[in-house]
DNA sequence: CGACCATAGTCAGGTTGGTGGCAGGTCCGG
DNA sequence: CCGGACCTGCCACCAACCTGACTATGGTCG
């Protein structure tokens, strides 16, 4: 259960990631070059690992990856791509990299070397002062305590708390608890806000999510 | 830069090994068995890496990293073997295995890959365990007894209390319990956590087996 | 060789907890 | 005061999980 950034120009490659972390039961947010990746993952508190092409259209891999690391974006990367000589991989792990595999790769292996190095990364994000979510221990934490979340919980929670203090639609919301797009009542989303708040409450959170009537969630 | 130590038995690799590590400004601790590894290794809390040979005279270099672990030696572990095939590879990362290099390695390559390690830093863990796992008897103690586990038992309780704290995939388990990736229903896996449980109970220990619904199991 | 036993794997049935949705109340804006 | 958006309490379903029992297999010992 983690959040993966993909990066990879390749339709086929890009699908098979995009289809094997979901299968997985990772949550993943997929681009196709480095200017869509800095956009997407640049700023995204949620995802916990960055699965990076090294040979993209636009742009190295190796410099999206740096342009993250410093626009803030710290999860581990594993950096993917054809070249296997050693002077590749080592122009890999100089410039951020974490993990590096060589096309083409196993998916089983990809799946657990992603897992470990979700494992290992920072184990909790979030708005750095008062509420911290734990996806290891799917957990979300404050001064005042921890509760244990349900998988769509944390997923919902996650999407409002990677943007604090802004205004997430609740289409947006709907998207990131159910990632397959499948369609559920409107109602639904009030029911697990409501089971969240529930929770936050249980341990006296002093951070709680705000509605925007009309609009959507927000925490300070 | 940091303190590595290395369990090899072939004289030449163990050599190539302490001299290059040592070339890229490391200290090196260096035991050529398993039992060697487990007194020098085993408490040491210089160590900040540690590399094993999977394929060692007197033991399983993944029941050897087992024992480290119940040890308290939580130092990540990458795991150097001449085993290629993604099953061994999976196996390995589901004995707490961080990375996984085949020989022939480079050793520019593996220097880069324990620098990563290293940089990391031990694995964020919870409370350490008052379960301690004993890879030679098959053996489960606790402060209040102990009890002898079967060898499949033995695998799947090494895998999840190799990660304390931390929310073990169903899948890793499986992968840790059939190394050679035979196929076994679902339902094989929650027997053998009941009589895991159901052993554990026989001598009250403390720490029990948690459920993570959808998820995988945790020990606290 | 045959009896016994430990281990492994499977199955059927029961239980639990996450999920989604309904019905009705409440609040807010116009 | 009206309508829509949201909140609240509650229930039904189903997948995941637990439980206890069963069969098969291979090893051990008299």
């Amino acid at each position: 259960m983690a959040t993966v950034g993909v990066c990879e120009d390749d339709e086929g490659i890009r699908s098979v990631l995009v289809r094997g972390l979901r299968a997985g039961g990772h949550d993943v947010v997929a681009a196709h070059d480095g200017a869509e990746a800095l956009r997407l993952l640049g700023t995204d508190s949620a995802v916990e690992v960055v699965v990076m092409d090294v040979g993209l259209p636009d742009t190295d891999g190796r410099d999206v990856v740096q342009a993250l690391k410093s626009a803030g974006q710290h999860a581990p990367v594993l950096f993917l791509t054809a070249l296997g000589a050693t002077q590749d991989k080592l122009q890999g792990f100089a410039s951020g990299g974490d993990d590096y595999m060589v096309k083409p790769f196993d998916l089983r292996e990809l799946l657990a070397r992603v897992e470990v190095l979700a494992a290992r990364g920072p184990r909790a994000y979030g708005p750095s002062d008062g509420l911290v979510l734990d996806p290891v221990a799917h957990a979300a934490r404050t001064a005042t305590g921890e509760v244990l979340l349900t998988p769509t919980e944390f997923r919902m929670l996650a999407a409002i708390t990677s943007r604090p203090g802004q205004v997430v639609r609740r289409r947006t919301v709907v998207a990131a608890a159910w990632p397959d797009g499948s369609v559920v009542a409107e109602n639904t989303v009030d029911s697990f806000i409501r089971r969240i708040r529930t929770k936050l409450d249980s341990i006296d959170s002093p951070t709680g999510i705000e509605t925007v009537r009309g609009v959507g969630y927000r925490v300070a």
